[in-house]
DNA sequence: AATGAATGAGACTTCATTCAT
DNA sequence: GATGAATGAAGTCTCATTCAT
């Protein structure tokens, strides 16, 4: 054999677990958004995915390993491209639009994840090990937290913001509400833009626009 | 028999049957939040209600139903009273307030509700027929929404928010906005007041307070 | 409805229950003592059975409760006839040959039953739960040994036995013996009587006779 | 590569394999004893002895024939230490004894192998091809068997046995009972230490001493 | 010889719902 | 109106074994 080969053959293994991989968090993730995550069957993962189900569950071996691995994607894709986004900003104000800028952008091109992460708030976050969550939560938050925290400090020190304000609760608060407006209009989707006669980002938008 | 009673049986007959109801979507909201709608049995809400199985069955003929019956009865209780609660306010002002405030003590002393909603956004309300939830809706959201895009004009008026503000738009932003994080807040419950530090109502309080 | 029915009807229900419960053990059974505990498949014993799956778990919801199900209905069986074919005995020693006569007309009358309890033997013993098997054990044991443990007294005291034995001790290690034998027999069936040329009874009351 | 290389890779070859074949044998037999022959799986094995799946299928290219090599292991065994045992004896009933206290002494000190002998006997003999079992039984059964015959007969000589036994059938029926008695005794294993209160080997010693 | 990947067949169990009295 | 029994249709997951390199 030549020597190539026994670094190689490794390295193509590797690659063609990990399309597999990606194949299957694919199709479940598009279920999972389309008919909720309770409703999807592992045989329409496996149908969708193109594999037979007993290879699929050489990859996850048990659909919550699946919910696991695409809430790890999500929230991990996210934070990466938070923290590239806020990058090219200099004020805490400029870090923040691009973090909600981001969202909005979100509702419409990555719609099966927002309402992924909406699903995952109403049914999984109460029962689910808390110190996974944390684990996970940890990659993302930071940043964000940590700008508008001290944007609200700003706003304080120069009387645009009220004295009294407790920094810490208005952030939470603050993101609180502006997670829970992107995934509920994500959830309602087309029902939203139907019923208001806007697209859903616009409604997102007008929040600070 | 006496001509009396056969005008007393069938009231007895209807408070009966309507305890019996009462039971059953009183334990089936319980385990709703508790454990997600999809993931409640029947035979759950019948063990937990008393009843036999095919006693149920006499009353809701479907699971189906029994959400829906809950949907119907959380959001007309809603509606009936938000109506009190700002049916002692003057100023749209001060109608808001009392629907924000009846919100977030919703989300201590109605919880259950509150989650079921959560749910309900999240997995449901995409996928039902349209007209039944229009339907629904009606009964609640004139009030707040007619204050609201009243406030919003007025303070556009005295130049307290800007002109170019399109008040149909701001108003249903801000109401998504609002009903995503009461109900964000109360599906992750007690995990945010640890995480956070606040019980869950402070938190959606300090939005306005 | 006549005062009779309402005595009746659940009358019946328990009769009907009882008759499907017994056509399912019987079932069970069969097959057990025939291709092995494990090897019985659900799908075989409702097949046998006659009923259909979802039935079958209406009365068994686990394929170990069917098990357990005939390990009781076994000892209790075995209990009951050994008191009564002890009953008829005046002195330890017939009572005890009365037990042994019963156990060698087992292999062949009841070779289905004796065949599992060597597979319990076998395979289960050590892992179930402790008191559930005492309990089960408690049924049955005492009165052979009680009379077993005289015998082996009384042989002492007229010096037919060792003084040095210890009853107890004695006492169970002949009563294993004998259970082993006998569980033996009945596993190996008509491979014994192909190789030795004697029915299995045969060769197990040649222990005494 | 030199001349003496092409003789020496042979034997390491065959060494290796060696090895690597009682390392399944050896993962197997613990695991069979443990949990059960049936509950064992492929995958467990294959994890125990630290092999692939696919490698170890290239020693073993079924499952029962794991079940037989062992079997053979064990009865092979068996056969030389029983020989070597009674080698020593002189007597016929020293020899047996000597029989005896081997089977006792592998109570304790091969309890893995006896359990599987005895699950062999509770689920398997009966089913498996008799000729293969046969042949095996034949290494090991002469020589106990033999002396024990010739003890029965001595007996029945000096008036110490009653006249009117058939040697073969006793020497049968005896054996089958020792058997029985080890087998069910490294069965229930620790089980019957606790009820009983004896280590197991002391109870089966009692049989004869 | 070793191994990573794949897989057919099937095991057990669950559940919403209907039927018959 | 209440209830015990029944059940079709699925659902999740497992396992021995084979294939291809």
């Amino acid at each position: 054999m030549p020597a190539t080969n026994s670094a190689q053959t490794p390295r193509t293994y590797h690659l063609h677990r990990e399309r597999q991989r990606r194949r299957i968090l694919g199709a479940a993730e598009k279920l999972f958004a389309e008919h909720g995550i309770d409703r999807v069957t592992m045989a329409e993962i496996v149908s969708v995915s193109g594999l037979r189900t007993s290879t699929l569950y050489q990859y996850f071996s048990r659909k919550d390993d699946i919910v696991w691995a695409i809430l790890e994607e999500v929230l991990g894709d996210l934070a990466a491209r938070a923290k590239e986004a806020s990058g090219g900003a200099n004020t805490a104000l400029a870090k923040i639009t691009a973090l909600l800028e981001l969202m909005a952008d979100d509702l419409i091109k990555n719609q099966t994840k927002v309402r992924f992460l909406a699903q995952f708030d109403a049914m999984y976050a109460r029962d689910w090990p808390a110190e996974r969550l944390l684990k996970l939560e940890a990659q993302i938050s930071p940043e964000g937290f940590q700008y508008f925290g001290r944007l609200i400090r700003e706003g304080i020190d120069d009387g645009s913001l009220r004295a009294d304000l407790d920094p810490e609760l208005t952030m939470h608060a603050v993101m609180n509400a502006v997670a829970g407006a992107q995934r509920r209009l994500a959830s309602l989707g087309s029902r939203v833009e139907l019923e208001y006669g806007h697209p859903i980002d616009k409604l997102f938008r007008a929040l600070w626009r």
